[in-house]
RNA sequence: UUCAUUAGGUGAACCUC
């Protein structure tokens, strides 16, 4: 049963889970019974590939088989619900363990706190964290955790230090986790000093920053365009035993690019080759969209092509980025093409990659096409048009004076809005 | 048997700024 199980954990994760379903069928036809940890682990790989509704018939059949559901079981589904957004659905099989007589676990309640978190819902978050201290299961660096990435995605930044300096004045020593949510915080908010102050305390609290730790703090460097200093972090993580990865190369070439510093991250890119860190899809998006930026459209194809070449697959950032670039040239109907190419790629456009098409039909005047465009998004599953989409077309009637067809746009349609995402 | 299963932090593309 081990060995089936172990098998069976290897294609979950390796996300084959036809195969996975096989080896079950397989073991059962051989008269090995799957047991409880089997299960767990199939569940767990449904829930993590968004199939929580197969994962509760996979619960009841195991009722059904004499295998009764534990906490890790209820555990797996609850992280489900969660990172499907669903944190009621979490609340209620919360209740419903509990009336089965299973023992929710720290794991339990920090899965929730989490999902309560990544909606917004702090406060809840926070009620559910006193009502876990009530039925005396103690909190640990992740539910902790938890809370602070919650508030400082509110940029509630002073209540995150407050439950820091908290943690640390009950003896609670946060662990690199926390200092990095918080730091990465700090730097998002432009707090370069604030963050480089609080990277300071964790290492008198003999806590080393790790990769992620140095990678919010190079990103906050580049964002300020303060890439000398990025690049001089990036040699002082290696110095600290810290090997940079992926990511630390790809925010520094996004900086670059973004400073239209081309020519550097080209030199960049050569060297994290070099260092054994082969660029990923956001390394080559980001050079990508500085290209296209510049107009430089041939050499952003030349991109492409190596992606080509290292099994690097484009995906509809990339694409996005390139169409982008072809409509600020004013290649409108490459662009349009580059919808089409896309999609039989493999890769459907999304909602920033119509918006970006309908802005550049928008710039070159024309109007009834975008907005022919707009009535087409609708049709695309998960592009339903958005406060961005309505700036464009708004902005457009507005600027040449076509304010009563602005009127009836916005009676048709979602408000209109500032926000990002 | 369970060191076979569950929870928190970092990077790229769209309008305005």
């Amino acid at each position: 049963v081990a060995t089936y199980t172990i098998l069976i954990g290897a294609y979950c994760r390796k996300s084959r889970l036809d195969e996975a379903c096989q080896l079950l069928s397989e073991m059962r036809g051989r008269g090995c019974v799957p047991n409880l940890v089997t299960y767990n682990v199939l569940v767990d790989s449904l829930c993590r590939t968004g199939k929580v509704d197969m994962a509760q018939e996979l619960v009841t059949r195991m009722i059904g088989e004499g295998c009764p559901p534990d906490v890790v079981t209820f555990n797996a589904l609850i992280n489900g619900y969660c990172k499907a957004a669903k944190p009621d659905d979490a609340r209620r099989l919360l209740k419903l363990m509990v009336t089965k007589g299973i023992q929710p676990d720290v794991v339990t309640y920090s899965t929730i706190i989490s999902g309560l978190c990544k909606s917004g819902r702090v406060q809840e978050a926070r009620e559910l964290l006193d009502e876990m201290n009530r039925a005396g299961c103690s909190p640990n660096a992740f539910t902790y955790g938890a809370i602070v990435h919650g508030l400082c995605r509110l940029d509630k930044l002073q209540e995150a230090q407050e439950v820091l300096d908290r943690m640390e004045e009950s003896g609670c020593v946060p662990d690199v986790v926390i200092y990095s949510s918080v730091i990465h915080a700090l730097c998002k908010a432009g707090r370069l000093q604030d963050a480089q102050q609080l990277l300071r305390r964790m290492r008198g609290r003999r806590k080393a920053p790790d990769v992620v730790t140095y990678n919010a703090m190079i990103d906050g460097l580049c964002k300020l365009g303060r890439l000398h200093e990025a690049l001089q972090m990036l040699e002082q993580m290696d110095g600290a035993g810290c090997a940079p990865d992926v990511v630390s190369y790809s925010i520094i070439v996004n900086g670059l690019c973004k400073s239209s510093k081309l020519e550097e991250a080209r030199v960049l890119l050569e060297k994290m080759r070099g260092a054994g860190c082969n660029p990923d899809v956001v390394t080559y998006s980001s050079l990508v969209d500085g290209l296209s930026k510049l107009g430089r459209l041939d050499e952003a194809r030349e991109v492409l092509e190596e992606m080509r070449r290292t099994g690097c697959a484009p995906n509809v950032v990339t694409y996005t980025a390139i169409i982008h670039g072809l409509c600020k040239a004013g290649r409108l109907d490459e662009a349009k093409d580059m919808l089409e190419v896309m999609s039989e790629a493999g890769c459907l456009p999304n909602l920033v990659s119509y918006n970006t098409m309908i802005d550049g039909l928008c710039n070159a005047g024309r109007i009834e096409e975008a907005e022919s465009l707009v009535q087409a998004m609708k049709e695309k599953p998960g592009c339903a048009p958005n406060g961005v989409t309505c700036n464009i077309i708004l902005e457009a009637l507005l600027s040449s004076g076509r304010s009563k067809e602005a009127e009836q746009f916005m009676e048709n349609h979602e408000p209109p809005t500032t926000m990002q995402t």
